[in-house]
RNA sequence: GCCGGGGUGGCGAAACUGGCAGACGCACAGGACUUAAAAUCCUGAGACGCGCAAGCGUCGUGCGGGUUCGAUUCCCGCCCCCGGCACCA
């Protein structure tokens, strides 16, 4: 008898598939295309069980559906720019190309130690110059379409990683990285135009009917589209105005004060009119240096102060005072708003604190009152009618105002894209041709940490000719942010190695869009946004023809330790290999996809990685038990007909198991009960051994064909738990005779006939309560069945002496007897 | 506050369209095998009560109500946990 040692296994599979290049694809019109993806890694050094599940999903996908004849696109690349390889390179003085290679090839060995079936063949990483040219491609055609822009604005900095962040990476006031507390700057830089596509995105993530409905809500938040109109007040005693934004016109009549962010361009203006500017910039700059998360929470008391100066009010012909108030945002609207006190809850609170008028415009009815011609209109009427005013007589208009911002993309740091771009004196900001791209990353030797753009002090890099007038020019030193690197690779998977352009559309068009993508749910905002809006530009570039790059999209939950996430500063982070060393990767495998559903988290158990390796060993001896049997009766059909009552049972129970495993993997992405019902199998095919070997089996030990049935089932569960598991499978496969491999099985096919029950066990109730159960046949007639039901006798201890009043029957599944 | 997801044995979980609640596994207990142990194989198990026993009864899916012959599932109200968003005018 074979021993069941899996870490041999391991060895003997991964080198096959290697030596066989079995997982590399071409395009084959002939064939179904299935292009499934996990979100590609960060190479910090090691990756936890935390990280690895979501590879194992992936992988089970892709190998059923290699099985189920998809040609499947499954690659593997590395998300491998970023500050933890510079950072770490200001620590300890190595470079970060060299650590970041170092890691890469570490991690790629454990992945591959756990027999994740990628076509490495595509491999790429994006801090090599044969990808990120693309990027620096990309970006010009963005800057010559004007979706890529240069712009003076206030930005997020982090000041522990030298570097801006966007609004996406600023989480709870804090860098989403390092966990400093973030600060406000004034610099140059480079934005992407998404806000040319937040409609687009809103409305066509409506389409997304295979995303979870949590991530498509928080992109819906973070897009935050609301419809409203501007307004223009007058200031008094000037020609200027100030314009607001409001989504409630209908309470303008209730309007009573007007209110300024503290960075509003108006304010030094006021200021220096005021009677004592120094006191009165004071107070803004107070403002102004205020805990910006905390001014973003509401956790800040809201202060305000007046300017001195009066708006009018264009319905209520009223003076407003102009005050500045710190619970403004200039970031969004206008920086103004019209104070409406009896309306809106912060104006009353701020109207309360400073005693300004209070001025109900509107009834419970929801209908208005004190308000001119509009008096008695519901309203949501109103609000048409005071913004078709106010568009004739030309002082506003309806509009609608999106809370996402467009992406700032320039980072003052070394280890990412070089920005393409040519400061020349005399032409201005200049795209490097395509021809000079890639701008290669100089090398750098020392990383100090200090100052701005590393790429500054080095001359050789900045002292460029200007590619319009060969003059003496500046290149650009800020580099990239990495979400640009992660915004497309899914694209590059699809042509890896094209060096004349980012990809061949014809090669995207065949694999594209991504028909499984799994991930963390992080990512539910910056990175799966910023890969939607890619999608549109190279769609507006003609590049793809579709405008979603992931069809399915699921999110697979953390793998927690103790009750907290895996981290090395908790010290409580599971080694993969570690955990094959023991129990081979496929118990690792099979244990994480059977613990719960993808999407939760789950908690490490390590006995239930014991239980998935005994439930392993348990397959291999099951299957080395019958191996001799089995060869020696040959492959003839099995005569269904002529079949003991043991064996239907079994084949029933191996095609049902064929139903349940099939739906829960391919269409519920339920592993955890896919694995279950492989197991209920496994039980019953122990219990057929257990019936044929028995010293007192007479029928079913003499029977010929029990070895033939024995092998569908056992054949059907190799097949089944190949994804899953494929080094002990693909080891079985080949003690049963293929010597093909499971590269040449096929996804086994469910017969609707042989999986029917002969007998079916039928409860009854009686008034709602179970009572008793009767044996029929599947297709019995109601009126047989409600005899049987009848003439049970715990049915009759029930129902003696009492009125039948009605007896409802579920077809094959119940009897409901009522009585009274 | 708003949005989303949850709450089921000692534990992880399952129950597909309203139809036997707790499949499958972990941990546990008993038996077989063994000189013994491990491993393995078999069996048991929601709680409580009655019974020598097969079995029978009552309760039971966060709490309270409702619809229904029948509710973990649908409806109304409430409690708790997790995740996201949150002064966005």
């Amino acid at each position: 008898m074979a021993e069941y040692h899996p870490q041999d296994l391991d060895k003997k599979w991964q080198q096959h598939w290697a030596d066989t290049q079995a997982f590399e694809v071409t395009e084959d019109h002939a064939k179904p295309k299935f292009y499934c993806l996990e979100m590609f890694a960060y190479p910090s050094g090691h990756a936890h069980v935390g990280h690895v599940r979501n590879y194992i999903i992936g992988d089970v996908v892709s190998r059923l559906k290699r099985l189920q004849g998809f040609n499947v696109l499954h690659p593997f690349g590395w998300d491998a720019f970023g500050l933890p390889a510079e950072n770490a390179a200001i620590k300890n003085g190595i470079h970060p190309e060299t650590s970041t290679l170092g890691n890469i090839a570490h991690m790629k060995g454990q992945l591959q130690r756990l027999g994740i079936s990628y076509a490495w063949g595509r491999e790429l990483a994006t801090c090599l110059p044969n990808y990120y040219r693309w990027n620096q491609w990309l970006f010009t055609r963005m800057f010559e379409k004007g979706l890529a822009y240069r712009r003076r604005s206030t930005v997020n900095w982090c000041p522990s990683c030298h570097t801006v962040l966007a609004n996406e990476q600023v989480v709870d006031g804090a860098c989403w990285r390092c966990g400093t507390q973030v600060t406000q700057k004034d610099l140059e830089q480079w934005f992407f135009k998404i806000t040319h596509y937040a409609d687009d995105l809103l409305h066509a993530a409506e389409g997304l009917s295979k995303w979870p409905e949590k991530v498509l809500t928080m992109q819906r938040n973070w897009i935050g589209r609301s419809e409203g109109a501007k307004v223009r007040f007058a200031i008094q005693g000037d020609d200027a105005s100030i314009e607001v934004f409001t989504t409630r016109i209908d309470t303008i009549y209730g309007a009573t004060f007007m209110m300024l962010a503290p960075e509003h361009a108006l304010v030094t203006s006021f200021a220096k009119e005021s009677q004592d500017e120094k006191a009165f910039m004071e107070k803004v700059q107070r403002f102004r240096s205020q805990d910006r998360s905390g001014r973003l929470t509401g956790e800040v008391e809201k202060e305000g102060f007046f300017t001195g100066r009066f708006v009018i009010n264009p319905f209520t012909n009223q003076p407003m005072p102009i005050w500045v108030a710190n619970y403004v945002l200039a970031e969004y609207g206008t920086g103004a708003v019209m104070g409406v006190a009896a309306h809106d809850d912060r104006d009353r609170e701020f109207a309360t604190k400073y005693d300004l008028p209070i001025v109900p415009v509107i009834n419970d009815d929801e209908v208005l009152i004190e308000s001119g011609l509009y008096t008695g209109m519901p309203a949501a009427e109103a609000i048409k009618a005071i913004t078709e005013e106010a568009e004739e007589r030309g002082i506003g208009e309806g509009t609608v105002q999106f809370r996402l911002k467009d992406w700032g993309i320039s980072r003052q740091r070394y280890w990412g894209t070089p920005i393409p771009m040519i400061h020349c004196p005399v032409d201005g900001v200049v795209p490097v041709p395509d021809y000079q791209l890639p701008v290669t990353l100089p090398m750098i030797t020392e990383f100090t940490g200090r100052g701005d753009s590393p790429l500054a002090s080095v001359p050789e890099f900045v002292n460029v000719k200007c590619p319009k007038c060969g003059g003496p020019a500046r290149r650009e030193t800020d580099t990239m942010d990495t979400f640009v690197d992660s915004s497309w690779y899914f694209y590059r998977f699809a042509d890896a190695h094209n060096d004349q352009m980012p990809f061949d559309p014809k090669k995207v068009a065949y694999w594209c869009p991504v028909d499984f993508y799994s991930g963390g749910v992080e990512h539910a905002i910056l990175h799966l946004i910023y890969s939607r809006f890619f999608a549109r530009v190279f769609h507006d570039l003609g590049m793809i023809d579709h405008v979603e790059p992931f069809t399915h999209l699921l999110t697979q939950g953390m793998v927690l330790k103790d009750g907290a996430v895996m981290s090395k500063s908790k010290g409580n982070v599971v080694d993969p290999d570690s955990m094959i060393q023991k129990y081979g990767s496929d118990a690792l495998r099979l244990y994480v996809m059977f613990v719960a559903p993808p999407e939760k988290e789950v908690e490490w158990s390590d006995s239930g990685l014991e239980g998935s390796f005994r439930f392993l060993a348990r397959v291999w001896r099951g299957a080395d038990q019958w191996r001799e049997q089995v060869l020696a009766s040959g492959a003839g059909p099995i005569d269904h007909a002529s079949l003991t009552a043991a064996e239907r049972g079994l084949r029933r129970k191996t095609h049902d198991t064929i139903r349940r495993v099939t739906a829960d993997i391919d269409v519920r992405q339920q592993m955890n009960t896919a694995v279950s019902a492989m197991m209920e199998l496994v039980n019953e095919l122990y219990a057929f051994t257990d019936r044929f070997s028995a010293a007192n089996a007479t029928e079913d030990k003499r029977s010929a064909q029990a070895p033939k049935v024995a092998r569908e089932a056992i054949e059907t569960l190799i097949v089944m738990l190949s994804p899953f598991a494929p080094h002990t499978m693909e080891e079985l496969w080949q003690m049963y005779g293929h010597a093909d491999g499971l590269a040449g099985a096929s996804w086994p096919a469910f017969d609707a006939i042989v999986a029917k029950a002969e007998e079916l066990e039928i409860p009854v109730q009686v008034n709602g309560k179970l009572r008793g159960r009767v044996v029929a046949a599947p297709d019995i007639d109601d009126q047989a069945l409600e005899a049987l039901a009848l003439a049970d006798p715990n049915v009759q201890a029930h129902t003696a002496g009492k009125t039948i009043r009605k007896v409802v029957i579920a077809k094959g599944r119940l009897v409901s007897v009522v009585v009274a």
